[in-house]
RNA sequence: GGGUCGUUAGCUCAGCUGGUAGAGCAUCGGAUUUUUAAUCCGGUGGCCACAGGUUCAAAUCCUGUACGACCCA
């Protein structure tokens, strides 16, 4: 850095700015490579800029690999052309970021060239880059600095595009199907509508305990209360939890509501919706993760949540006393002593199911009492008209038909606060409210981004598709 | 929370059963007018994650701590 701080003062000698304020760029180094041949014939010179990548020396010539957003591109500095300017690049290092202006040309290996006429400092850079050739591999500092891995590593610069063009492909996709955006507060007074430990934070003007969301559901049925019938929010949220491969506390969801459907209506929706984003992304239907690979067909695979748990327990989960759950748990090395009677079944599910659904299945048909904001089933009333979408042992959508009983619903928030359930402190009083006002029939739906973008660009960890996973502090 | 593995130059990595710290790239100096992981010659660069312990002697063995990865809960 030192070397890079002298070098600096001499073009402050030279009256060369090092940090200029813009560069008038005529084309992206994919254009000039895409209109090679016109540009080739013509007389007049391009002007183009990036950040330095390689510099090869020849004494009265330099060869140089630049790159922009777009591509690389080899420029060539010849001293017979530049005359006393020629020195200058000598005080360039990898990483400044230059303009070039000039001609374009191929040299005797075929590699288009620009054939340098005039060039710029744009912007010293003081620390050197990690190395061209094998890149940035620590996963400690390609989390901690994505800057650098995003330099040193073109493909992951891919995947963030790609996971961009994913969210804005669902986005499309509601948006075709007649649904509205809908912006809901991150800052709740109460948080509900999943379950987790929320964020607690203070809002100074209100004097009161805020808590950051788990869940937009609760906001978003009010929206279909006030009459929308049609609605999604692509939303942020937090729960204080464990950080590992599929889980980031602070993670994307989309959530959607539409009024007058069911939970049959929102599988068929979610099936469309996959098929949609795969004809968008890819070139089949085919999808591997993991070196494991699927294929997607319509309609996808349904499995009864309590008919698989069963099968494999030999019991019937509903029906099971309190101590039946204990041993089994146990038996399957499950810590029981904290868990509600939901959670331990969800666990033995989670444990003896869904580790093992590799195909997209729909698990449909919860118990009731793991589901506090699901409509009772139709034909059975221990359970609830609710499906999870799972692949690859991963969960990806949760939905429901929206339970719009207000009486039912306090009873059942009241039953989750008395097993101490997480993701309930307190009962929502202006949400049941809302509901007293009277919500349609309605089917939700709230899809995992973060896993989604996983499976869908074959990423084993959820760090590399979230650009600024949190890490502990360094010391 | 538990287990396993990792942490050595700016980056990627060697470093055996303990004996003076190594390579490639980057960087600096020199040569080089079509190279492209350019090449050739010469140099700089290390609190071996941190703190203890064992030993005549520790990057190496032991203990603890921090951070990270993976697996389990």
């Amino acid at each position: 850095m030192d070397e890079r701080l002298k070098k600096l003062d001499e073009l402050r000698r030279m009256k060369i700015n090092p940090y200029p304020y813009k560069y008038e760029r005529t084309h992206t180094f994919t254009e000039l490579k895409e209109d090679f041949e016109k540009l080739s014939q013509s007389e007049k010179t391009v002007a183009s800029c990036g950040r330095i990548l390689a510099i090869r020396g020849h004494g009265k010539t330099v060869f140089a690999t630049l790159t922009d957003e777009t591509s690389k591109m080899q420029v060539y500095f010849r001293q017979d052309r530049l005359g006393d300017r020629f020195a200058v690049f000598g005080l360039f290092d990898i990483g400044d970021f230059i303009g070039i202006k000039g001609n374009l040309f191929k040299t005797k290996t075929n590699e288009i060239t620009i054939l340098v006429s005039d060039f710029a400092l744009l912007a010293k850079t003081l620390r050197p880059l990690p190395e061209k050739w094998h890149g940035l591999k620590d996963v400690e500092i390609r989390y901690r600095k994505r800057y650098l891995d995003l330099i040193a590593n073109p493909e992951v610069r891919e995947i963030f595009k790609k996971r961009t063009r994913l969210v804005g492909l669902i986005r499309k996709f509601f948006d075709d199907h007649g649904f509205v955006e809908m912006e809901t507060p991150i800052l709740q007074p109460i948080y509900g509508g999943g379950e987790a430990n929320p964020f607690k934070t203070y809002y100074s003007a209100l004097e009161r305990d805020m808590y950051l969301r788990i869940a937009d559901e609760l906001y978003l049925k009010r929206l279909i209360v006030g009459g929308y019938e049609k609605v999604y929010e692509i939303c942020r949220d937090f729960r204080n939890e464990g950080i590992d491969r599929f889980h980031n506390p602070e993670f994307s969801m989309i959530e959607v509501y539409q009024a007058y459907t069911d939970y049959e209506g929102i599988m068929d929706l979610v099936e469309h919706l996959v098929e949609f984003l795969l004809d968008n992304l890819s070139d089949s239907r085919t999808m591997v993760f993991c070196d494991r690979e699927v294929e997607f067909k319509r309609p996808f695979k349904r499995i009864r949540y309590t008919d698989a748990l069963n099968e494999k327990l030999g019991f019937d989960i509903l029906s099971a006393k309190e101590s039946e759950l204990d041993k089994t748990c146990k038996a399957h090395g499950i810590d029981y002593k904290i868990l509600s009677t939901g959670a331990k079944i969800d666990k033995l599910f989670s444990e003896l199911i869904q580790k093992y659904i590799i195909e997209p299945t729909f698990v449909i048909d919860h118990p009731k009492v793991i589901s506090p904001l699901a409509k009772v089933h139709r034909k059975d009333e221990r359970l609830v008209e609710r499906f999870e979408f799972i692949m690859f042992g991963i969960e990806l959508a949760n939905a429901f038909s929206e339970l719009n009983d207000p009486v039912e619903q306090r009873k059942r928030f009241e039953a989750q606060l008395a097993q101490k359930a997480e993701g309930i402190s307190k009962i929502d009083e202006d949400f049941l409210e809302a509901l007293e006002y009277g919500m349609p029939p309605c089917g939700g739906l709230g899809i995992g981004i973060d896993r989604l973008s996983m499976i869908l660009l074959d990423q084993p960890s959820i760090r590399d598709v979230i650009l600024f996973p949190q890490l502990r502090q360094e010391r």
